[in-house]
DNA sequence: ATGCTTTAAGACTATTTTAGTCTTAAAAAG
DNA sequence: CTTTTTAAGACTAAAATAGTCTTAAAGCAT
């Protein structure tokens, strides 16, 4: 029931971009590595996922890096964690329907569907805004 | 972001031995292992810590096996996660106040922590008797 | 008492997921 | 065309999850 540590990188350096964005500075991946301390490769990982899902503009090259790509009030927590360890499930069997085959457990599915959709309207309240503001 | 699959075990064989409560049998680890199709040494650990936690009473011997130790709208989902896998946190951070050290980080911490609150209230509200009725 | 049946506890193993590294390629700038 | 940067994905290590097995202890029946 916890978010993964790629999800607390992904949340943490972002916050410090955010907190950068009136410069529109762009970031090596390097040197946001050593502000967060998170781990380089790993970092690299995290923004590539952070990118596709159109949270970060990445740029190669000299003078190359990262920056964001919507306003911080735009980025919510859910979803960053979307884009890194995809959407949120609260067990298996909202997955995998073969999971589970009883009559009840339909109702058990039912209820933790509701708490799954509660879950993330509460994660999407919180953006990045709220953080650096 | 997910509860372990020994949760999900756990909430089905508990609505089992709910939706027969009435009768306040008494059922073998073996029979709720076939009946509810979980393996059965691992429903064994799962059957002892619901025990532990006085969600079931559990007796030895023969004529022994496991029913419920409270009525079933006394048993909240909360309750059996909480059991069966522990608190419920959503990052490390809110466990090790070492893991993150920026006054930012702090402020995430902060706002993760009342989506916590808001998961684990959601997760009372819902007991064995809302399956089962 | 002494078997027989049941759970308790915990060591053990296997599998899966998470966390992290490394290597090669591709793009952009000078 | 060389340098600097990210992209992609194979690879490895570590941790958590899922599950088994063995030994003990408790309760019932004869």
């Amino acid at each position: 029931m916890k978010i993964t540590r790629a999800c607390d990188y992904a949340l943490k350096v972002l916050v410090y971009i955010a907190s950068e964005n009136n410069k529109n500075k762009i970031f090596m991946r390097n040197e946001l590595s050593k502000l967060c301390d998170i781990p380089d490769s790993f970092l690299g990982k995290i923004l590539q996922a952070l990118a596709r899902e159109n949270i970060l503009v990445s740029e190669r090259g000299k003078k190359g890096g990262f920056k964001l790509q919507k306003k911080p009030e735009d980025i919510s927590f859910y979803d960053v964690i979307k884009a890194v360890e995809g959407d949120i499930t609260i067990n298996d069997c909202l997955v995998d329907k073969n999971f589970c085959n009883s009559s009840y457990g339909c109702r058990i599915q039912s209820i933790l569907e509701k708490v799954r959709q509660n879950l993330i309207s509460d994660l999407k309240k919180y953006s990045l805004e709220d953080i650096i503001s």
